[in-house]
DNA sequence: TCGCAACTGTTATAATGTTGCACTTTTTTG
DNA sequence: CAAAAAAGTGCAACATTATAACAGTTGCGA
């Protein structure tokens, strides 16, 4: 398993997160999606953060950085990329996280720790062949 | 497995829901909880339905019938029976649904048909097993 | 360059959930 | 039993999360 996959664990975040970006770019390249300014910059945010990120936390953080952003253009962000495989919306948290397994064949199953609200995506497919 | 852990089948759904509030007044007794009456109606209204029902969609029925409610007097309820292993909430529905289990050890695992709406809670440890 | 489709900005509003406080009822305790 | 404590309720206001509607803009192919 990566680091990636261990958010967790003491890592070099920020090359954690070009390497998300990247594979976003090559992904929305081969689905002729257009990855805009706008759900890069979402798309950024959210890896950056080590824990989901809330749809209004993002609007935060977007409009603390001079984007005169409001709710819709940061749902319909969030709509896009997840249609692309690249973030997941966790329901219980109301909050985004990203994708560790962009473009592999996986199942959407996480663990979500209660104090400290960290997130590990999981990817055996033993819980989905249980089911 | 017993007809009500098939919600979907045509089954006699009234005795369905009597079963249940037996079942909840019997485990409230155990557990030294209150089952009042506006508790025992919201789950009442909850297992009449053969779909989760939203808080509003509980709160709009008990208006209905005449029970002068506000949303606090909806959600208290619902966490009351949450925290009596009554009814489970369905995050990604905003949806709270009857638990068809209670009192045994189960996992809290839901399938959710996306174009009817039905919900089926698994037991099978398996699942949990394999996570 | 025209026209369409996708994307964005903006305002307003809907849907969901919570806080705080006063009041009542039930339970406990002396 | 009476007083105090605890649990529950009603109510108003508010906070958070999400969507609708519509106008304007941009990219891109015919």
């Amino acid at each position: 398993m990566s680091a990636r996959a261990l958010p967790y664990r003491p890592h070099n975040h920020d090359a954690c997160v070009s390497q998300a970006l990247a594979e976003a770019r090559s992904i929305c390249q081969q689905q002729n999606a257009r990855l805009t300014p706008t759900r890069e910059r979402v798309l950024e945010l959210i890896w950056q953060s080590h824990k989901p990120l809330g749809a209004y936390d993002v609007l935060a953080k977007l409009t603390s950085e001079g984007h005169s952003a409001a709710p819709p253009t940061v749902y319909r962000a969030l709509d896009f990329l997840q249609q692309h495989g690249l973030v997941h919306r966790i329901a219980s948290l109301n909050a985004f996280t990203g994708c560790a397994h962009t473009g592999e064949h996986h199942t959407g199953l996480f663990l979500i720790c209660r104090t400290c609200g960290n997130v590990l995506e999981l990817t055996d497919t033993g819980v989905s062949d249980a089911i």
